[in-house]
DNA sequence: TTGTCATTTAAGCAAATGATTAAATGTAGT
DNA sequence: ACTACATTTAATCATTTGCTTAAATGACAA
């Protein structure tokens, strides 16, 4: 409590519990904050959310086959999974020079609901 | 069809219908891919994730509450938002001098599960 | 051990991100 | 009209991101 608060709302309508509330709110729950954040901040890519998406359809890939379907460079697919598993998202599995990544169980309880939304497309069109 | 094709695997075990079918499951979802990526980027910030939470919270607040909250300077709040509000994560309401942002209701569908599941925490500790 | 293929690592660089400060827009009250 | 407050916008800058190319590493086969 050292640190300076600096008050910015001076409006007669701010609810000083609210605010009060909302700050130990967050302070409580800054580890699951920030996890929750850094695995959004992955999947919040769109090579890397295809990635995820393609490897929650086939169960496993390796680098040079996610490298064709998506079109792109290995070395580019190499460093986004490496950020992922860094990011314990994904784990990897070797077999012989080849190397399968797969995601990760824990994961994919936060990105699971996601990824299945993405296989039922335009409910919303077809109910207009 | 008239770009390369740049094959990256030979392996034997590479699997040529897989790598097709990836291509056009990935071409078919491509504009659901990229709403889902935005929203999960903007999501997968620790600071906007936290103002997502507190809307989560309390319904709707003011920028100024926010930066009391978050404790940072208002213009970096409001350029949060802004970037919420022109990604369709957000709404606001003008009331007087004041604007209240609240969620909006259809990006809550895909992060309401992840919000929920940060107010029960250590469900894993609980269990050692 | 030499060569080949799958993968990773490293270096370099353009583009995107997020904070700061200062200035501009409302919007109300006096 | 003048002032005060809430908010946004703009300019600037350091940091991060994600790609490229080229060079390592590792595993298998001849």
């Amino acid at each position: 409590m050292s640190k300076a608060d600096p008050i910015n709302c001076i409006r007669a309508e701010a609810d000083q519990a609210q605010i009060v509330r909302g700050r130990s709110e967050l302070e409580n729950l800054q580890p699951q904050v920030n996890q929750l954040a850094s695995v959004l901040a992955l999947a919040g890519n769109e090579v890397r959310l295809k990635m995820l998406y393609l490897l929650f359809l086939e169960r496993e890939l390796c680098p040079c086959d996610l490298a064709d379907i998506l079109q792109m460079s290995v070395p580019a697919v190499s460093q986004h999974l490496r950020k992922m598993r860094d990011g314990r998202i994904i784990i990897s599995r070797k077999e012989g020079k080849t190397i399968f990544y797969s995601l990760e169980n824990e994961a994919l309880k936060d990105l699971k609901p996601m990824l299945e939304n993405l296989r039922v497309p335009s409910l919303k069109e077809a109910t207009l």
